[in-house]
DNA sequence: CCCCCCCC
């Protein structure tokens, strides 16, 4: 900051320009990143501007910004503030190991007292400000390294430029001459856009080393350069990208910044990648996650109990979308619902009951609590991790057969989760009933005989009154319940049908639309049938014979007469899902061997 | 230069 530097000084500076740094000091600032100030001096102009932390994160691992050090500046901004002041502020520079090395076209600098300059407020800087230290006797060193078993120590293996090796937190717009080493921890498929602006393609990628983590994206060309040679979980050096500022709304990554590849930018992969974090994972167990807020982005893993079929769904903007739900079980006992969309949706085969993390999932309160993989989830299938490998002895020593209770209130039947499954033996053996409410089972059952005497009946033809009506044989039909008469009727179906498993066999009754299910026609094709041609009609009900269902029934003891009976209703009639079926019963064989 | 995170 220097109120007394003029236009015609700034213009006097010409790039690059050699010049002394005759002090630094820290100046404190609450908000915002610490700058520092320096004292530039080229033997004619004297210079007071401001450095970034940030910059000299990579300008200072090696311990040369130091008072009287010998400075290439090569870029400069001038600016003017609000208050009047004029700021320059150093966009890019070069540190010269020494006097000699700037081939002597300075002076020998002027050594500047630093007794009574102590640095400011360093607890200030989010930077780590602390290794910035004061050493009293060679006046101020410059150190600030935020990594402390430095991977940085490998600059030399740095292919292709001259840059340092410097943090990712450490990145900003104002540097160009950069490279980084990190590790691509999510890497998104190619997507491509339209819009007023234009179309083309694009991918993106997640990376972190030991500082930090940004986002990268890469644009058409970029596309075709880079895309398979970035893999996830893979090291790589980068450089020469352009950095802008993060838009916050679309990302949950830590860093305000985020980086386009351009025509001239680098990615090299590096082997020797020991220091660089691997993907870490804070797993919240799923019994937890009851106690999570909505929408809290979580990790999970768990043992992939049953998966939906993939299936297409159209969105509100109407775009069409592939989705897959998975029902996930841990160590607690607890099943939650996870949905997988896109490409992850379709490729995923959760036939093996794999082992499923997920980094970064969206809690969601859909049926309670259900989780949403994002375009910014990275999910594992069998990662080889110790959690993993303790969930997959834990589910096949015990965990296949405990009775687990989901997280997520299904509706359907289809997810095999929270369904009564029952064989017809056990409605006898479990009394089943008796209670004072009706119980609810399901079974797979096969069709043994459909009775077809009084299987249709003449009903009220209003649209909500099911009321058999009485034929008052001159063209009218009389509803009781309406108390009226009609010029017609509609035929409905009241079927008694006697269903078999291996163990038992059970007279059920089905209504209208279980019984359309179980003869797979109308009831008003069918009454039709039974007047006009009683050959297809007796055929419609050979046919039903010994087929195989799922059943959802209503079990209830009923007296009538002075005699209880168990009446069992059908609720549903569903197709039997073999693959779902026959896990259920390998499942029971376990169940059964231990 | 994208920015979609959805469905029941």
């Amino acid at each position: 900051l220097h109120s007394e530097l003029t236009d015609e000084a700034v213009a006097s500076l010409v790039f690059p320009s050699l010049s002394v740094c005759q002090n630094i000091r820290q100046i404190s600032n609450a908000s915002g990143p610490p700058r520092f100030r320096l004292m530039m001096s080229d033997g004619q102009h004297s210079l007071t501007s401001c450095l970034l932390a940030t910059q000299l994160n990579y300008l200072s691992d090696e311990n040369l910004l130091v008072p009287n050090c010998v400075c290439l500046l090569k870029k400069t901004v001038n600016n003017t503030l609000a208050d009047g002041r004029r700021v320059v502020v150093v966009m890019d520079m070069d540190i010269l190991k020494s006097a000699e090395e700037a081939g002597g076209k300075i002076g020998n600098p002027t050594p500047y007292n630093t007794d009574g300059i102590p640095l400011e407020a360093p607890h200030a800087s989010p930077m780590k400000a602390s290794a910035i230290k004061a050493s009293p006797s060679k006046g101020l060193t410059v150190k600030v390294s935020p990594m402390k078993a430095s991977p940085m120590k490998a600059n030399s293996a740095s292919p292709g430029s001259s840059a340092k090796v410097i943090p990712i937190a450490s990145l900003n717009p104002y540097q160009s001459k950069w490279t980084i080493r990190a590790r691509v921890t999510n890497k998104s498929s190619i997507r491509t856009w339209s819009n007023s602006r234009g179309e083309g393609k694009l991918f993106s990628f997640e990376i972190v080393d030991e500082s930090g983590e940004i986002r990268i994206t890469a644009f058409n060309k970029e596309v075709d350069k880079f895309f398979s040679l970035v893999e996830q979980g893979k090291v790589y050096y980068i450089s020469k990208a352009t950095l802008k500022p993060a838009n916050k709304q679309y990302t949950t990554l830590k860093n305000d910044y985020e980086m386009t590849l351009h025509a001239h930018s680098s990615i090299v992969p590096c082997d020797d990648n020991q220091s660089i974090p691997t993907v870490h994972c804070d797993f919240v167990p799923i019994a937890e996650l009851e106690n999570r807020d909505k929408d809290a982005i979580i990790d999970v893993i768990g043992i992939c109990k049953s998966a939906e079929d993939v299936s297409r769904i159209t969105t509100k903007n109407s775009r069409e979308v592939s989705k897959r739900a998975l029902s996930i079980i841990d160590q607690t006992g607890k099943v939650v619902t996870v949905t997988l969309w896109g490409e992850e949706a379709e490729n995923f085969d959760g036939s093996t009951q794999p082992v499923v993390a997920i980094k970064g999932a969206r809690l969601s309160d859909f049926g309670g609590r259900s989780l949403s993989a994002l375009f910014s989830s990275t999910v594992m299938v069998n990662p080889d991790i110790p959690q993993a490998f303790r969930l997959r002895a834990w589910y096949d020593r015990e965990g296949f057969a405990i009775n687990s209770q989901s997280l997520t209130e299904t509706r359907s039947a289809g997810t095999g989760l929270n369904v009564n499954w029952k064989t017809l033996s056990d409605i006898k053996n479990e009394d089943m009933g008796h209670g004072e409410k009706a119980q609810y089972f399901s079974c797979v059952a096969t069709v043994l005989y459909i009775r077809k005497e009084n299987c249709l009946y003449q009903a009220c033809p209003s649209a909500d009154c099911n009321k058999k009506v009485i034929d008052q044989q001159n063209g009218l039909y009389r509803c009781e319940k309406c108390n009226r008469e009609f010029p017609n009727f509609k035929y409905r179906l009241l079927l008694s049908a006697n269903l078999a498993d291996f163990g038992d066999n059970q007279w059920v009754t089905c209504f209208q639309e279980t019984a359309e299910a179980l003869l797979g026609h109308s009831a008003e094709t069918l009454g039709h049938l039974r007047d006009t041609d009683e050959a297809a009609f007796d055929e419609v009900f050979q046919k039903a014979n010994f087929t195989t269902h799922i059943f959802k029934n209503r079990v209830k003891l009923e007296t009538y007469n002075d005699e209880s009976r168990v009446k069992v209703t059908v609720m549903e009639v569903q197709p039997v899902d073999h693959r779902e079926y026959s896990r259920r019963l390998l499942q029971n064989i376990y169940k059964l061997a231990r």
